[in-house]
DNA sequence: AAAAATTGTGTCTGGATGACACAACTCCAA
DNA sequence: TTGGAGTTGTGTCATCCAGACACAATTTTT
C-alpha cells in the first residue's frame, strides 16, 4: 500500500482565485493536468513531505499548509492501492520563483477555467475550497494570499472572489478594522488611478493570538454578539 | 509503510463525556490502554475500515463517523513506520452492546480520569476533543450524543460537559428552540424525582439541511447576526 | 474647473444575546 | 393536606452587532 501527498496550492491574482497545478510529463496520465504531489518518504514526517513537495514546485518556503483530509479509495489510483494525505496551501502568489514554477509545467488556472484533472484530484479542489469558505468564515486566513501591505479593497476582493459574491464596502470595511488585526502604513496605494487607498499590514503578534478564537456559539460576557 | 485507522469513540453518560478505549491484550504495549483501531484491508475504503472498527467493537452501525487527521511521524510507532487515519465518533453510550465492549475489554473513561493511551494516542484524543469543541459551537453535533428523545435539561447538560462551564438555563433554551431542530414530543421526563421535563427528538429533515448551514461571518440578508 | 471613479466614515433600525425575575410543576416530609 | 425544596418553562430589558443606506473626500481625466 503506497502513500502519497497531494498538495491543493491556491493563490490570488486580485481578480480571482487561482490553482497551481502541473502538467504531468511522466507516466501514467502523461500530458494531463494534476496536483503538485509525491510519495511519502521513509525519512519525512507527513508535514516534512508537503513542505518539501511545495517547495520543489513554488521555491518557498514559510507557506501556510494545513493537512485537510486523507483519501483512500481502493480504486482511485488505477495502477496501486495508494493512500493520498492532502495538504491545502495558500500562498502569495507574486512571490513564487518562476524557474521552479516552469521546470515543472506548472500553470495557474483560475477555478472557473481549469481543466479536468486527473484521478479524484477534482473532488480534492472541491472539498478544499469548501474548506477555504469554511474556515475564512470564521478565522483570519485570507491575508495569506494577499501581499505584506495590502488596501482594504483589495482584500475585500479577495473575500468576494472566495465566496463568489459581493459584499457592502462598508459593512466590510468596519467589520475588518474592528478584527484590531489591521495596522494602517500610513502609505497609500499608488497605483491607482482614482483615490489611493490606504496600506494596511497585519498585526502579526494579534493575529497569531486570535487565529483560532472565533467563537460563535458559545456565550460571550458582556453581551451582543 | 503500514496504514492504520484509529477511533476515538466519544459517549455521553449525562453527567461527563467519556472516551471508549480498550485494554490491549497483544503486543506491543501489552496490558496497555489504548484507541481502537486496527490495520487498512487492502478492500475497503478508508471509511469502510472506520465502521468496520466501531462495529466490532460496539456492535453499532450508522454511528456518526468523521475523518479528523492523518498522524505520520517517523518514530511515532516503534514497531514500523505507521500511518494512522484517525476518526472521529460519536454514540449513544446506551445503544453500545455489552458483549462486544467487554469482549476486547473495553471501558469508557472519562476524560478526567482517563489513564494515559500507548504511542502518540493521548495527542490524539486531545486534538479530538478540541475538534468536537469546535465542531459542536456550529453544528448541532452534540444530539449524536443522546438518546432519540432528550430533554433540554440534558441536552444543556450535554453541552456543558463539551465545554467544561456552566450555561444560563434560560438562554440555553431560547437558543436550542429558536433553531427550529426540536419537535415537541408531547411525553414527559418520568425518571425525574421534581418537575418533569418535556422530551424533544430532533426534526431529522431540518437537522439534515441545517447541519452544514451554520454561517456567521458572510452576510445574511435582513439585518442581524 | 468639473466630472467620473473610488475610498473613508457615519447613521439608522431590526434582531440576537447575555443578564436576570417570576410562575408552574413534582415529590416528599411534616 | 400543606408547605417547602428542587427543577422546569417563559418573559423582560438593555446592549451590541449586522445589514441597509448616504454623504463627503481624494485623484485623475477632460
Amino acid at each position: 500500500m503506497l502513500v502519497a501527498i497531494d498538495c491543493i496550492i491556491f493563490g490570488f491574482d486580485g481578480e480571482e482565485i487561482k490553482l497551481l497545478v502541473i502538467k504531468r510529463n511522466f507516466k501514467p496520465e502523461k500530458g494531463k493536468w494534476s496536483l503538485m504531489g509525491g510519495f511519502l518518504n521513509q525519512t519525512e514526517d507527513l508535514e516534512n513531505g508537503a513542505s518539501r513537495i511545495l517547495y520543489d514546485l513554488t521555491g518557498l518556503t514559510d507557506i501556510y499548509v494545513e493537512q485537510i483530509m486523507t483519501v483512500g479509495k481502493i480504486d482511485r489510483d488505477p495502477v496501486e492501492r495508494t493512500i493520498s494525505v492532502v495538504f491545502f496551501a495558500l500562498i502569495n502568489i507574486h512571490n513564487q520563483e518562476q524557474e521552479a514554477v516552469k521546470a515543472h509545467n506548472a500553470h495557474w488556472w483560475s477555478l472557473a477555467k481549469k481543466p479536468n484533472l486527473i484521478f479524484d484530484h477534482d473532488e480534492m479542489v472541491a472539498r478544499a475550497l469548501e474548506y477555504l469558505q469554511y474556515k475564512a468564515a470564521l478565522h483570519p486566513l485570507g491575508f495569506e494570499l494577499l501581499p505584506e501591505r495590502f488596501t482594504i479593497p483589495q482584500l475585500q476582493k479577495l473575500y468576494e472572489a472566495i465566496y463568489s459574491m459581493k459584499l457592502d464596502r462598508r459593512n466590510f470595511s468596519r467589520k475588518i478594522l474592528q478584527t484590531g488585526l489591521l495596522i494602517d502604513t500610513g502609505d497609500k496605494n499608488d497605483q491607482s488611478t482614482t483615490k489611493k487607498a490606504s496600506l494596511f499590514r497585519l498585526d502579526q503578534e494579534r493575529y497569531k493570538n486570535k487565529f483560532d478564537s472565533f467563537w460563535h456559539f458559545m456565550p460571550h460576557p458582556g453581551g451582543g454578539k
